[in-house]
DNA sequence: CCGGTAGCATGACGATCGTCATATGATAGT
DNA sequence: ACTATCATATGACGATCGTCATGCTACCGG
């Protein structure tokens, strides 16, 4: 028995990634449960042994992709001195490979006001934004709290505002004009 | 032939309203044909006499949108002087009223995501969107085009978390950090 | 070697989607 | 007053959605 719950442990994980990148890509009601599980490499109907509810699968997905940035961000703001830990993580959230790969972006610029209309999933992505901005903070000088929740802002607004850009240059400004607002010069 | 061509036209743009509304309150995907129809007052069936497809209703909604809240900016920024046209612009948008009312808010806020990845509709955002922060550089002092690009996304990053948050007293702790980043004190 | 169970596939259900052909009804010009 | 026309309604189409009942297959413990 052991094998095989481990088996079915990795498969349910496949799922959630697999959700997780064409949730990102295509929106949250642009995705059937069928294409998630084709992209799992598994058919549609065996959906419902692993999760309730495609409303569970989102709650799910978005609450880990957001708890695992926040881990990241902590480990980052722990390891390495003010300095360099605010330029590690604000240099990877504004870099155009980020806004190029929306598909393993960051779900707050993906998915943020998709995941703002559901009620069950709010919970655990506040939870994951404070993480974030304490993160943050403990990179900052002066008023820590107040230009952290300004630079998240600043971060999030500006890779949505360059996904939407046409023009690469405007893109790249909005980048630029974030990554100062954030304390980089 | 005047008076029924003003009706038709009258017509839809009530169902340009209504699309407007439903899409900022539950998403594009998540609206069909018939209750934007139903909501202007109609039926289903009738939406094709005025719009080609769904899409072009997407397209229309989002650019029209956008260039009414551009030119209510440009607007601002050429009665006021800079102080008072900059506190107008920047205090309307990170109300917790224009949180609370998605329905009618700014569509960089509610549907930035989702029209980012339909490029269709993406030339004339981009136009509108240009127009936002050229007005809102007529507003600032000093390095005026950087500190509109980085104000514009920490004030639509800013709504977006603020959405996400459960807790009113974060959120209104991220509209206040975004106020002040903006430039106003 | 055998039986049972866990993991997944097959196939079907009612509902809803975008789209369109056609019918109805009111209005406007003669 | 008649009729042509335009604005909207009705109803249907194939496709796709989320969900679930059921069937197959392969591995595990004995």
């Amino acid at each position: 028995m052991r094998v095989t719950s481990d088996r079915k442990a990795e498969t349910r994980g496949r799922i959630l990634e697999a959700a997780g990148a064409l949730f990102r890509s295509h929106g949250i009601d642009a995705v059937g449960v069928d294409a998630i599980m084709h992209q799992a490499g598994l058919t549609h109907g065996g959906f419902y042994a692993y999760f309730a509810s495609k409303e569970a699968l989102v709650a799910e997905v978005s609450a880990a992709s957001l708890a695992r940035a926040a881990a990241r961000w902590e480990r980052i703001s722990q390891d390495a001195d003010q300095a360099t830990a605010l330029e590690r993580i604000v240099d990877s959230y504004l870099d155009p490979a980020h806004v190029a790969a929306a598909e393993r972006g960051c779900m707050l610029t993906t998915l943020g006001p998709e995941m703002a209309r559901r009620p069950e999933s709010r919970g655990a992505i506040t939870d994951s934004i404070r993480r974030m901005t304490d993160a943050l903070a403990r990179c900052l000088p002066g008023r820590r709290r107040q230009r952290a929740l300004a630079a998240l802002s600043a971060m999030v607004g500006a890779v949505v505002l360059a996904r939407l850009s046409d023009n690469p240059a405007l893109a790249a400004e909005f980048l630029g004009a974030a990554r100062k607002a954030a304390g980089l010069r």
